[in-house]
DNA sequence: CTTACTGTACCGTCTGGACGGTAATGTCAA
DNA sequence: TTGACATTACCGTCCAGACGGTACAGTAAG
């Protein structure tokens, strides 16, 4: 009855993002993991040493994924914008029913410093963003618009009707081709600049 | 239920928040608080008597005052549009130099359903600004950026300049005034008594 | 013989909170 | 005025249980 492959290591994964998802991160601990993912416990331990461990893996897990999607989206010989790609395929992670990223709190529970590769991603992101822009300001509220809609999500908050939250994001979308730089986009028409910098 | 002499209480209360900012919210127990505040962990229990209170006392006080602040700044004979109101106070609640709602993830860690009145208070709020909304998207931009912006800053985050988050705050401030339908904020017609339209 | 586990037993620490005290401050009848 | 009792506002201790982690014997597959 024994799974013989390194696969345990992604089931555990999951299920532990599954777990933190559900339940909160009071319940997250080894022993509810382990049983989730329907692993022992010992087996979960031979697979993260240690519930830091443990964290780091579901961050870097969770991070790399979302650099792939990105890279994938927005490269050099893409058409679409970075911020435009960032904007998109957060959208798409927003559109899901649950949160993906609900072990965030687990991880920030734990030791806050869980989160360093994740503010070390977004300021390398930022950094492109900006090299990218040619309105920076509207670009950073189109980021952080984005953020905020993250969160809300994240907090399990159900501010926004769906609509509104597609609306939104059509306005952050078409934003964020006008406030980058792109050479070959064609985005000729401003109608109505949402985002727009003043001063 | 007012009048008493809430001398712990308020200490109390002030003492978790500080220690939830300092320490993460896994040293935030009863015990570290009752340390932290000067009071004996029975006293504690006495004003709280479970943790249970505690945190709904740290989501209650901190929705109070914020809301307290609100309807100071944005009344009926106020000139400030809500939404302009609601930029501007949270700017000044991410200038300083620790956020002040740390907190706020030892009671998601606790049950995520503490942040229920946050939660409320924020549909509330999104409801006044889309009735004074002339325009209904870039009033939510300019709130989901506010929200992205005190978020980035709860999660200690150090991604913006000192100067990009005065810039964008800036730019959220006047977007602020151009979305928000003010019929008599700016005009002239100076007569004193006019009645509020909200609805 | 190694890898990748399972399963059980255990340990030291920490936790929320119950509980029994107690000093100070009323309240009130005689 | 006094003594008896009640309430308030706290203190300090104790405890059952949960936690992360260790240790180790066993096992099925390659």
């Amino acid at each position: 009855m024994a799974g013989h492959r390194p696969s345990s290591r992604k089931k555990i994964l999951a299920a532990a993002a599954d777990l933190a998802r559900q339940s909160g991160p009071v319940r997250f601990s080894l022993d509810a993991v382990a049983r989730h993912a329907g692993v022992s416990k010992g087996g979960l331990l031979y697979n993260f040493p240690t519930k830091a461990k443990l964290m780091q893996g579901l961050v870097e897990d969770y991070l790399g994924e979302f650099e792939e999607a990105l890279d994938a989206a927005s490269g050099p010989d893409k058409e679409e914008s970075l911020l435009a790609a960032y904007v998109r395929l957060s959208a798409k992670e927003c559109e899901s029913a649950q949160p993906a990223a609900a072990w965030i709190f687990a991880a920030m529970a734990e030791d806050p410093d869980f989160l360093e590769p994740i503010h070390a991603f977004r300021k390398r992101l930022l950094d492109r963003l900006r090299a990218e822009a040619s309105d920076p300001t509207a670009m950073m509220v189109a980021f952080l618009a984005v953020e905020g809609l993250r969160n809300i999500k994240l907090f399990g908050s159900k501010t926004l009707t769906p609509e509104e939250r597609e609306d939104v994001l059509a306005a952050l979308l078409s934003a964020a081709e006008d406030a980058s730089r792109r050479p070959e986009a064609v985005v000729a028409y401003s109608s109505g600049s949402v985002v727009k910098s003043s001063g």
